[in-house]
DNA sequence: TTGTTATATAAAGCAATAGTTATATATTTG
DNA sequence: CAAATATATAACTATTGCTTTATATAACAA
């Protein structure tokens, strides 16, 4: 296998994460369930454009729907949020665990410049 | 404001961390600081675009350059990084804390149409 | 059944992005 | 200084993504 099936998942969710009206979208679910319309209603866009977007989320795993009448109400889905926090906080021990050590050597050698300067 | 500056940096971060080659790259610099040639040999891809992929990274805080002679090592960049998970954690806190109670709420219609069908 | 409401899909336009090759710039080395 | 190395920029193309309007579908209400 060329790709793991996780980084497709991550691809799309990071996407779907690069949308400030997604973003919005899931900031407005973070307070619980909405319709799709109660989720168009702060924006200037269409409904249509509306619909796309929580296509994309929940393409992404990061939203569900459930089926309510004709409502289709929306909820933030856990699974794929935690995946990507993981994979943020790798990087960030990475950093924390492997360039001290780094800063260390950089600085030492800044030193040893300082001191042929003179 | 319309916009939150710190929301337009997002926007940059997420969108930077939806490529798989520039996922790759961080996950490479998670190992320590590396040149762009270094960066570029285990991909298919040329020079130049990974430069463009590094310039991203750059622009949206992901990671530093410094002068190094002919060289710009590249590093991991703190700052973005956390508060990207800053913004996952949010969401993730509300949903664990704000979708119990509808749960319980669904689940006990549930359990009323249950009981309706007989 | 007819009108209305909630949402989805389709078609089309435009802007942003990732890739390429060719070339420029700066640094090192002989 | 000349050749080689490391990286950046430019110009161009192809693909993708967001938006819109128009329309379809499904559920509800009168």
């Amino acid at each position: 296998m060329t790709i793991d099936s996780k980084d497709l998942d991550h691809d799309a969710a990071f996407a779907a994460l690069a949308d400030p009206t997604r973003r919005a979208i899931l900031s407005r679910l973070a307070d619980g369930e909405a319709t799709v319309n109660e989720l168009a209603e702060p924006f200037d866009i269409s409904q249509p454009a509306i619909s796309r977007h929580l296509k994309v989320l929940e393409g992404a795993g990061l939203i569900t729907r459930r089926v309510d009448g004709q409502r289709r109400p929306c909820r933030l889905a856990g699974g794929t949020l935690e995946e990507l926090e993981a994979w943020l906080d790798m990087l960030r021990r990475a950093l924390t665990a492997n360039y001290n050590r780094l800063d260390a050597v950089l600085a030492d050698e800044m030193a040893k410049q300082d001191l042929k300067k003179d």
